[in-house]
DNA sequence: TATGAATGAGCATTCATTCAT
DNA sequence: GATGAATGAATGCTCATTCAT
């Protein structure tokens, strides 16, 4: 499901390759192809039908030259997420802070979240795959997500102290939970196949947010 | 993440065994061997690591056997689900009908749900897995969620027309949103390890679950 | 060099299968086949450069069913071992007991000896080999050649406090370096090809070990 | 064991490398520290699990260079044994020649080997391991060592001819059965871990070697 | 029904060697 | 001379599936 417990907002690991970096400019040109086949072929047949081969095919090189750059599908899955790690923060997610209005800030984050992951729906799912096989990854994920989490339950603190939010919810639990909630409605609409608008999933979520946390929602008088 | 976009309350394949039922109480027997086995390899190893050869050695018979009763890995899977419908169940969770006091059905439902997952952690992790691996299993368990998300959404809809429930809301994508939010929770506390108490993500997510709809919390005064 | 640092008399492994024995007939029809494969393809190829489908290709099976009955090449090259160790004793090697004459004892031992190692040359050839490769095989060679080397130790003490044998010889060290002179002659000739004749090797390696216990040579006067 | 049959002394290869030697102070440089890297890795991993790569990140060159200065592993691994040539002699141990008295001869060749032999162990291995897997370099070894069984029986003669020693022995096979002897005394002491001082490996095989000979030991009275 | 031996396609992985820069 | 990326043949090993007994 979407990324870790995030929900909106983006981040994805920057570990460094085991191998490493290739010091050549073709090696550079070489590493690249390889994560934009293995891209390609992931989202194509999913993580688990790709083979080494596969990849190396698509991207031209012989079997060995996979394993100068990588150790092991893992590992190269690791490096597409990286790379499409800007890609995906694109949209420009502003965290929850001060502002005029925290439900106009809610509605932008949750439709940056919304674009991207219709964007890049094969990579999500990929996402929650890899993360149902793969404990490390899973690991990693939960982490991101501990921050990202961190952050939200801050904001909504804040807003607690400031009379805006309801007093009696518990922010980290109230984070995740709307997080999450985000989260799965992007996985089904995108994934899934669930015929939903953007704008409708936007005004849903943002509106479910708002009355969750006792914030006075815009449009209403 | 929980099964399909359900959250609370649980429903389970029927689809019949394409190799017919055993005739003998021997065959009975063995099946039953087979399927027990088989839950519990898949929760000690995972569906994708778990062999069939694990399987029928658990069971105490030979690999032969298996075909005898199943005609693949999907399949046993399929029906140690089936097995473990009633288990899964039994927690009584009422579905949201006409009551004194919706938010106190609400929470009903939610302990139910969040107990049910706490006794049936690792089996809800396999079908995260399998959901993600298997485009059938996928499928039909989109389909059942499906069903529970319209029956959870005319009782919202009955809701707004008395007034209770905040008339701006879609819903069955409300529906599909806090079943989701809740499951997600779930999945965090007991596949993922977060350490929360069942009483805590009950309180929680009933009261978000409340205020998200626009329906007043039980204690509040 | 030969086995261990035993010198004359032999003794291999008994170490059980790591894969339970077959069951049916069948099974140990098959698994006698790849053993006697193993065999030939060893002498002919060495260990080394022996593919395990070269085996189970001479022996006429599919390259699963190696691994139904062995988990390396090294284990079944341990199991051809043990298949031949009857055939490797037959020669019938008396131990170093009390008798007539001690002379008589250790010549006959050392003719045993050479005629084994000359039935079974490509084999002792192999076992050299796989004792530079493998650690595991080396200390077990070890291991067997300490407890022979002990009994035959306790035979030379013996002797020395009956004033037959040189009594400032330290007897486990003469124990093995009097092994170790025989097979290392043993070596010589049949594996590096030196051309010597079993009746000149037993000659030759008696009289020097009964000089060097000290024993007064049966033939002079 | 040890090499060939040589037992005490050490001789080694001088074939010229088929790779000219290299004409720059520069080549000399990375010749040097490929050999001196490869010995080291040789030393840590043995012949066969050392991969020429290892050799040139502990060259600190790249994998091309290697091919610069050699054809294969084998030819580096013949360098690394002439290198260490002087380093296996330098104990100085002296041939068997005339002097005053033969038994102190033997001895002190056995004490040069011994400690030759601890001070290289590694190497003595390594060379048991390539003569097992390698014919060439099996051949160059028994050729060496024929020589020096040579020298050795021709002393062997003459000490019989003026009746030191016992008349019936055959002095080529007696002088590779003594050299063997100390030989594999040596392998099974530093090679395998047999805990023996050098003393009493001194002392016990030159009485041996002294007794089977037919020789008076010197503090015999 | 039950057995378990046999099958073999399928895939990952290694590493000596080449060669353009 | 030195570099290190690219190569790809070679091989080990797994495991779902079949089938004779």
């Amino acid at each position: 499901m979407t990324d870790g417990d995030r929900g909106p907002d983006v981040a994805v690991t920057d570990a460094p390759s085991p191998k490493g970096a290739p010091t050549t400019a073709r090696g550079v040109r070489t590493r690249a192809a390889l994560v934009a086949a293995a891209r390609t072929v992931f989202e194509r047949d999913g993580f688990l039908a790709s083979r080494l081969t596969d990849i190396t095919a698509e991207a031209s090189c012989s079997t060995g030259t996979f394993y100068t750059y990588f150790v092991s599908k893992e590992e190269i899955f690791l490096a597409v997420m990286e790379a499409a790690k800007d890609e995906m923060l694109h949209p420009g997610v502003p965290h929850v802070e001060a502002s005029d209005d925290p439900v106009s800030v809610i509605e932008a984050s949750n439709r940056g979240y919304f674009e991207a992951y219709a964007r890049n729906a094969k990579l999500m799912m990929l996402q929650e795959q890899v993360a149902t096989i793969d404990a490390d990854f899973r690991q990693r994920r939960l982490e991101r997500g501990e921050a990202f989490a961190r952050r939200n339950a801050k904001a909504i603190s804040r807003m607690q102290d400031d009379g805006l939010v309801d007093a009696a919810l518990d922010p980290i639990m109230t984070s995740r939970a709307l997080s999450g909630m985000v989260g799965r409605l992007a996985y089904s609409s995108f994934a899934l196949g669930m015929q939903w608008s953007v704008d409708d999933l936007v005004e849903t979520s943002t509106r479910l947010w708002a009355n969750a946390l006792g914030l006075r929602y815009r449009d209403d008088a």
